[in-house]
RNA sequence: GGCGGAGUGGCCGAGUGGUUAGGCAGCGGCCUGCAAAGCCGUGUACGCCGGUUCGAAUCCGGUCUCCGCCUCCA
């Protein structure tokens, strides 16, 4: 298997920690508002590379954080008279609901900066003591950049490099002894949340506190350290700063995933262009939503406008007439949802194709290949729609083998998928009872009846199909 | 200004030297009472200009445009 890892810049041969195993630690947000659909994106890419690791055999340990105090959230929190714990109780569940609404599966570990405040305050006071931090009265601690000699290298640039930057877009903090250097503890304000620490009181700064929680989920020499792209540099910079000037080992290997563009502009909050997560799951389906991100590869900005979710919407309404076709035919993914890709290889796992299961595996295994995986399914579920109108026999292994690798990207399918509106409208007898209606008068070759009923059955969003041996139906 | 990435058929989006990516939409056909679903066929795409090569979207040089990071940001 091969990760491109961003320290290096290159692709590299996936080994793990412990064999068998691995660890993973992925950047969460700042809840300070609700999510957009970068926090989607970025979710949904870790979600698949946790999900497919598990498929491939690994035993996989994510650990993934919330921000629940930084500046954005004490001002949301001053600006509208509320306590800061009170706005990131609020987005995180924000953020929660719209994860469970897109399927990715909760992580192992889930911790909040503001319970890791003691591991913080060890891991300055170990940066102080030997010199790679420095206090400011008044401000706060600082790290000094110098005791990373390789500071930069994340980002791709030297130390000199950003020095020479440095200023050019912003302020340089005039009682700081390097202008790269970054602030790790930020001493008290007047009106802000603090907590005692033997150099004042104050809150942390934002880059420790990842330190502390990965180190603490995951231990030292974890494998993989992700995020979105925007946290490079100086977020996951700043992090493997401090590790490294302690001493201790740190990420094995970072993964990045891009940015969601919107018009070609990146989305951010802070451009005031961004969709929220909750609008487009309400308007295309959680799995749509899904289905555009695995169909560009983690690495590649990508673009989520309205055409290109209303396609994968189109798609997923083809995966789930695949699926109930399947069902109609008597075959159940249910019975190889626990089978990964060693139950395969060793033949195991009777009834799946293995030659699909392994290209599939080939493109993930080049990097998370999504769009190259995505393609074997693709290609088997028309294979398996041909077996189909053909009886061959062939046709219940391609169907169990194409919803098995959808369901190991976290695709579900068939009406069970999601979004089915069952509330409102006509009940199920109520269908049933109007399809017999219509079963007569077809039989009685009575088409304008019978056309009639499908259509009084498609106002309330029932779709029927008439095939040989009867008509089936389902909700859109 | 520095560093990095990208320009592919109507849209999204893979693809690093030669065989169909895939999805969505369109068109033709099969099937169907008509549909739906499905299957088959269909598009001679690779920003521009040169070059290397028997052969380039894919390599080299140049050029234009766009985007990201350098500041909080998934």
């Amino acid at each position: 298997m091969q990760i491109f890892d961003t320290m290096t810049r290159r692709k590299t041969a996936f080994v793990p920690r412990t064999p068998g195993e691995v660890s993973m630690y992925v950047c969460g947000p700042t809840v300070y508002d609700v999510p957009h659909l970068g926090h989607g994106r970025t979710a949904l890419t870790y979600d698949i590379i946790r999900r497919y690791l598990e498929w491939a055999g690994f035993d996989v340990t994510l650990a993934s954080n919330v921000t629940d105090i930084d500046d954005k959230i004490v001002e949301r929190a001053q600006r509208e008279g509320r306590t800061e714990a009170d706005v990131a109780t609020e987005f995180t569940a924000a953020y929660d609901a719209q994860m469970e609404r897109l399927g990715v599966l909760p992580p192992d570990s889930r911790p909040h900066a503001t319970h890791f405040i003691r591991q913080m305050i060890e891991v300055i006071s170990e940066l102080l003591s030997m010199g790679a931090a420095y206090e400011v009265a008044g401000k706060g601690v600082y790290f000094a950049v110098d005791s990373a000699p390789r500071y930069g290298q994340l980002a791709g640039r030297t130390l000199s490099q950003l020095n020479a930057d440095a200023g050019s877009r912003v302020d340089v903090d005039p009682d700081k002894r390097s202008p790269l250097d970054f602030a790790l503890w930020k001493a008290a304000r007047p009106g802000e949340p603090r907590w005692d620490t033997p150099w004042g009181e104050g809150r942390p700064g934002w880059h420790t506190e990842c330190v502390a929680m990965s180190l603490s989920a995951l231990g030292p020499g974890f494998d993989i350290h992700g995020g979105g792209d925007d946290l490079v540099f100086p977020h996951h910079q700043n992090e493997w700063a401090q590790v490294t000037a302690a001493g201790e080992a740190f990420a094995r290997y970072w993964v990045h995933s891009a940015m969601v563009n919107v018009g070609s502009e990146k989305m951010a909050k802070s451009l005031g262009n961004y969709t929220q997560l909750a609008d487009a799951i309400d308007a295309a389906g959680a799995r749509a939503v899904r289905l555009l991100v695995l169909q560009t590869h983690y690495r590649r900005a990508m673009e989520m406008g309205q055409d290109a979710l209303d396609a994968a919407r189109s798609a997923v309404g083809r995966l789930d007439a695949f699926a109930r076709r399947a069902a109609a035919a008597g075959i159940s993914p249910q019975r190889w949802a626990a089978v990964r890709r060693p139950d395969i290889e060793s033949g195991a796992a009777v009834g799946l194709d293995v030659e699909a299961a392994r290209a599939f595996g080939a493109a993930m295994d080049d990097d998370f290949a999504t769009p190259a995986a995505l393609d074997v399914v693709f290609r088997l579920v028309r294979r398996a729609n041909a077996a189909l109108d053909a009886s061959r026999d062939s046709a219940a292994r391609d169907v169990a083998t194409a919803l098995h690798l959808l369901g190991v990207l976290g695709i579900k399918t068939g009406d069970a998928g999601e979004e089915a509106a069952a509330a409102d409208g006509l009940t199920d007898v109520e269908v049933e009872a109007l399809l017999e209606e219509r079963a007569t008068a077809r039989a009685a070759r009575d088409f304008s009846i019978a056309d009639r009923i499908r259509d009084e059955l498609a106002a309330g969003g029932i779709v029927v199909s008439d095939n040989p041996d009867g008509a089936t139906w389902h909700r859109v």
